[in-house]
RNA sequence: GGACAGGUGGCCGAGUGGUUAAAGGCAGCAGACUGUAAAUCUGCCCGCGCAAGCGUACGCUGGUUCGAAUCCAGCCCUGUCCA
């Protein structure tokens, strides 16, 4: 690998955040000499972005640290059209109050994590609606059109794979493109962005801007992308079955934020301080290096330091005191989800599936046939079974090993 | 517009009239083992009901039949080739 001189590479590459770059000896260069503003895109599908999105997020702080500016795009217009990449399905369409709605909802992480306002080196977030809904086609057509070839777009993964794989690709998402092409010829006109990021599936959309920024403006701009995010066992990151690692607090509390982090492979754990969090690479050193038990320590500075950036010191500490008092003690700490059983009390299993533990009554009843359920440490498999908190005292309902509540009267 | 192929549970994919709530795989959940890890083995895996039981489900609508995911008709959607 390449000796970098400015300080934004050197962070990217010893931090693990560097996929590709279009020159990066052009880049090195220009970060040397100048504040670089860099952006990356942002799709407004939900209310909040999931842990996937995370990578890209710490890159802009990272880009922040080192002395540049960061530009969150918000694709508020390009989620009108929906991204073909990597997928088989094309997406549903939002209305513009829903995506609305989901810009202001994804802002908040953001101003957890990047510092905001109006400096050289401030933080600016902006909606590609802005100019994307103001293009009229014919004027699209001539500007843009002529740049672009079929033949080639025809070439890219996110188009070739839906072809070979005989999926429908529509006009519409085949458009996709484009869109994000002339947002980075945009951006370059308006806020004299340079850099384009990304994750390695964006690569051809970045290098479409590139193009299209030198081809209609003679813009030297540069693009670098991420290494696509898989844990160790191979699948793509911030999605579980049971949903998404959601990075706002309304999509998923902070005790199961943290437990997320807890529960990383082991050998996920040095790549994942190294990404999401600002710890001196040679504590994370120290850390990685752990072995057998020992590397639950590291986990849990994982957990501690990816939650105190994301959702704040408080809840960081709430969730790790839970956790100990959880694990480590019989005892159930204040953070755990909990249910009021009233005064009639309430079915073990309607209890579970209540607390979100179970997806069904049905399901519920497996597991206590199963004898995964206990009551304050005892184990109940009689799905009849009637829980009744007495007034003032708390039980503790737990399913396996890490599902734990608390019920109340 | 035409010819052909296809649309099955979260995904992949068998099933071409009855013991089919629908093989198998993946994903997932739980148990054992552990370290709130991985790997492995075991069990579970549509919903409602304490239960007997009931209700839904194989693109949609209708039909044939004692009985349909399976047969017939129309429609919708997708792909391939042709115009």
């Amino acid at each position: 690998m390449t000796e970098y001189s400015s300080d934004l590479l050197r962070l990217l590459e010893e931090r693990g955040y560097i996929h590709q770059i279009t020159d990066p000896a052009g880049l090195d260069a220009l970060a040397m000499k100048q504040v670089v503003p860099g952006y990356i895109g942002f799709d407004a599908t939900a209310p909040s972005l999931h842990i996937g999105s995370l990578v890209q997020i710490m890159m802009l702080r990272r880009l922040q640290q080192t002395g540049h500016k960061p530009i969150v795009v918000m694709g508020g217009g390009t989620t009108k059209v929906g991204d073909p990449s990597g997928k088989d399905e094309s997406r549903k369409m939002l209305t513009n109050e829903d995506i609305e709605a989901n810009i202001a909802g994804i802002r908040t992480v953001f101003e957890r994590l990047l510092t905001f306002g109006d400096g050289p080196t401030d933080a600016v977030m902006v909606n590609n609606d802005e100019w994307l809904s103001q293009l009229g086609y014919i004027e699209l057509l001539r500007d843009v059109g002529p740049h672009f070839t079929i033949n080639r777009m025809l070439t890219f993964d996110s188009v070739k794979l839906r072809l070979e794989r005989e999926q429908p690709l529509t006009f519409l998402e085949f458009n996709y493109m484009i869109l994000q092409a002339y947002d980075f010829r945009e951006l370059a006109q308006r806020y004299a962005c340079r850099l384009q990021m990304g994750g390695s599936d964006q690569w051809g959309n970045i290098v479409n801007g590139m193009e299209l920024g030198r081809r209609m403006d003679g813009s030297e701009l540069f693009g670098l992308t991420t290494p696509l995010l898989t844990t160790a066992d191979g699948s793509k990151m911030g999605k579980t079955a049971a949903g998404a690692v959601w990075l706002n607090e309304a999509q998923l509390p902070s005790y199961d934020f943290w437990q997320y982090w807890r529960n990383v492979d082991d050998r996920d754990v040095g790549r994942f301080l190294r990404l999401f969090t600002d710890l001196p690479l040679d504590e994370i050193a120290r850390l990685e290096s752990l072995e057998g038990a020992e590397i639950n320590a590291a986990k849990t500075v994982l957990a501690n330091e990816v939650t105190k950036l994301v959702r704040g010191n408080e809840a960081a500490e709430l969730a790790s005191r839970t956790a100990a008092e959880t694990f480590a003690g019989s005892g159930a700490g204040e953070d755990l989800p909990s249910l009021s059983t009233g005064a009639e009390g309430v079915r073990i299993g309607a209890a579970l599936t209540a607390l979100g533990f179970t997806a069904s009554n049905g399901e519920a009843k497996r597991k206590l046939a199963e004898g995964a359920v206990k009551l304050d440490g005892e184990i109940i498999t009689d799905p009849g079974h009637l829980v009744i908190a007495p007034a003032g005292a708390e039980l503790r309902l737990s399913l396996g090993k890490k599902k734990h509540a608390i019920l109340r009267s």
